[in-house]
RNA sequence: GCGCCCGUAGCUCAGCUGGAUAGAGCGCUGCCCUCCGAAGGCAGAGGUCAGGGGUUCGAAUCCCUUCGGGCGCGCCA
């Protein structure tokens, strides 16, 4: 019977020992078991698993921790996969279980392979997931690298646990921004029409990047514009700027090997004269959260040019938010955060029941207004999730890199790219919780060393395919295909304590995915990967003082088997839960 | 002033949504290895989980509060 949630399956066993206790009387019937889990110990003297049990449902049951406690044990001692059953502490209950436990977790590992810790627990759901919306005024810089990243993993991971997933990137192309950005590109054209435009003013966007587009102005429309007034110019050169530099953006995420399924642009929202922000307030208005009134002053940061006045405005505190939220300017055209609640009405119309949004920290202090307003346009029958992910300080060799973002000279997401590779910067912006500040050091990334978590990871999976090129080696007759193995060898030949260990963090895995998933953690995954690395390089480095433990054993073809298929799980592993990250796995370090 | 995030070993950080005696890497100390099974190994020291209070069988984790750091606070997006 192949185990391929070893940790789910226990605790299934212990619902039904718990049953089993209901029928006989012991506990009252509809007891909640829901608190009820089971998990590695962080100790290991504590056995292979752990459950609460007996402490959850004691109340309950009106009985002490440890009685209850002892009665679960003795149904638990009568399991096929249980070797030894211990109460301990205030009430747990620890399991060890049998090595043939833990063989067929293996053996369940390689005969799914890359589908190993994949679920259904996300039953189709459609989630969507909108990450890096970047402004489309110029190359993306190292900033935006952390949210594109965790965004596309997130997503990987979402997949992976069943859900059905939209990834998304909102083009913010209605706003002065881009006007801003049509107005430099203007410039950048009659420069290219032959004429001196001199410095870029304050407030323009200065950089390089946008003299392709007037190149392309010039070779579109001649010297005509030139001779327009900036009413009519504007439109045609915003459109082209913008479709300019959202081909510069894609490349870069492509870069990263990013690529979302929808680009959602702003403007859409009031294309055609159909204004989607009107229609979304006035259904809020409808559901009696829209009113005119006013707000007071925003005490300590002082705004001198601030106006008492009667304004439109969301009412966000019925959801918990600090202040009702304007829906109006002043010139009576509507707010960002208008057309944002606009656009989430949007993801809601087009099926999502879930939605994700990942923020950089500037904008944490948004996150309640638009939970408020998705609730509100769902009546609390949809949920937002908004991710912020923290500053990303970029070092070399532990000095800080200077970014600036005047005159153009910040540090493009492309540089830092082409200097390390897309696997150190996708892997490093992972290692992190996502509301950390993270250190990427462009140096550190390269090291080949365990202070380098890429490199100790991906090194584990090219040590295990160097081991199978040695393994047919030595024996000439081997399978291509190391997965063949699995059912011929003896795996009860795995019976040292470091290849036990080595097993029970295979047999984690689907654990760990289904709670990241859960969190929306995928940093979780490269902590885990850095642990199973670390497991297998551990392994390796015994078998230098006993070669015993080596893996390829010339004169004991049945043990060297039953290790490649170890070997084998361990490089199933860290392949698919690199891909999750969206890390190569090689089979060589170069 | 208010809101959000953070505060865990000298440093950089994990800690599985409340579990048992709080972990890892680096650094430090002491041994070993240094014939490509190369891109090191073993052991040790090191903690008031920022401080205080609360919730309960049980708190680094949840609540309140104080301190320290970061981000933000109509008419930018």
């Amino acid at each position: 019977m192949p185990l391929d949630n070893i940790f789910a399956e226990m605790l299934e066993r212990v619902r039904a020992a718990n049953e089993a206790l209901i029928a006989a009387g012991v506990l009252p019937s509809g007891i909640d078991q829901s608190r009820v889990t089971v998990e590695p110990p962080r100790d290991a003297a504590h056995g292979d698993m752990a459950t609460n049990a007996a402490m959850v449902l004691a109340k309950d049951a009106s009985r002490k921790p440890r009685d209850l406690a002892e009665m679960i044990a003795e149904r638990l001692r009568a399991d096929t996969l249980v070797d030894r059953v211990e109460v301990a502490g205030p009430g747990f209950i620890n399991l060890t279980l049998r090595p043939a436990a833990w063989i067929d977790a293996l053996q369940a590992a390689l005969k799914l392979g890359g589908d190993y810790g994949r679920s259904d627990i996300g039953a189709d759901m459609p989630v969507n997931v909108e990450y890096v919306s970047a402004n489309p005024t110029g190359p993306m810089h190292i900033g935006h690298c952390r949210g594109a990243v965790f965004g596309d993993a997130l997503a990987n991971l979402l997949v992976f646990s069943g859900f059905k997933v939209t990834r998304e990137y909102y083009i913010n192309d209605a706003g002065v921004q881009v006007d801003l950005l049509a107005r430099s590109a203007f410039l950048r054209y009659r420069e290219a029409l032959g004429e001196n435009i001199g410095a870029i003013p304050e407030g323009l966007y200065p950089g390089d990047y946008l003299k392709p587009v007037g190149a392309a102005l010039a070779a579109e429309y001649g010297d005509s514009l030139a001779k327009q007034s900036e009413v009519s110019w504007l439109p045609l050169v915003r459109d082209k700027a913008v479709v300019m530099m959202m081909a510069m953006i894609r490349a870069d995420l492509a870069a990263l090997n990013v690529k979302p399924d929808v680009f959602f642009s702003e403007r859409s929202l009031i294309w055609g004269g159909e204004d989607q922000v009107g229609a979304t307030i006035e259904s809020l208005r409808q559901r009696g959260y829209v009113y005119e009134g006013r707000l007071p002053p925003p005490k300590g940061a002082p705004a001198d040019d601030w106006e008492d006045r009667e304004q439109m405005l969301f009412r966000s505190t019925a959801f918990g938010d600090d202040v009702d939220r304007p829906l109006k300017k002043s010139d009576g055209s509507y707010t960002y955060f208008a057309s944002d609640i606009a656009y989430h009405r949007s993801k809601l119309e087009r099926g999502f029941r879930e939605l994700i949004d990942v923020w950089g920290a500037d904008h944490a202090g948004y996150i309640k207004r638009m939970q408020a307003a998705v609730a509100a346009l769902s009546d609390r029958s949809a949920g937002l999730d908004v991710k912020v992910v923290q500053l990303v300080k970029l070092l070399r060799a532990g000095e800080p890199v200077k970014m600036s973002k005047r005159a153009g000279e910040f540090v493009t997401l492309r540089e830092v790219v082409d200097e390390v590779g897309r696997d150190a910067v996708r892997f490093m912006m992972l290692f992190r919780k996502n509301d950390a500040v993270l250190d990427f050091d462009l140096v550190k990334v390269l090291e080949q060393s365990r202070d380098n978590p890429v490199f100790y990871v991906q090194y584990g999976h090219a040590r295990a395919q160097s081991v199978f090129r040695n393994a047919r080696a030595a024996f000439a007759d081997l399978p291509q295909d190391i997965a063949q193995l699995t059912g011929a060898a003896d795996l009860a030949r795995l019976s040292d304590p470091a290849e036990l260990a080595l097993m029970r963090q295979i047999a984690l895995y689907p654990r760990v995915v289904a709670s990241a998933a859960a969190a929306h953690e995928p940093h979780r995954i490269a902590f885990y990967l850095f642990d199973l690395a670390s497991e297998f390089h551990a392994l390796w480095t015994l078998g230098n003082a006993s070669p015993h433990l080596r893996f390829i054993i010339q004169n004991d073809r049945q043990l060297t088997e039953a290790r490649l298929v170890l070997v084998q799980g361990v490089a199933t592993v860290l392949a698919s839960g690199l891909a999750l990250l969206g890390v190569e796995a090689p089979n060589e370090m170069r």
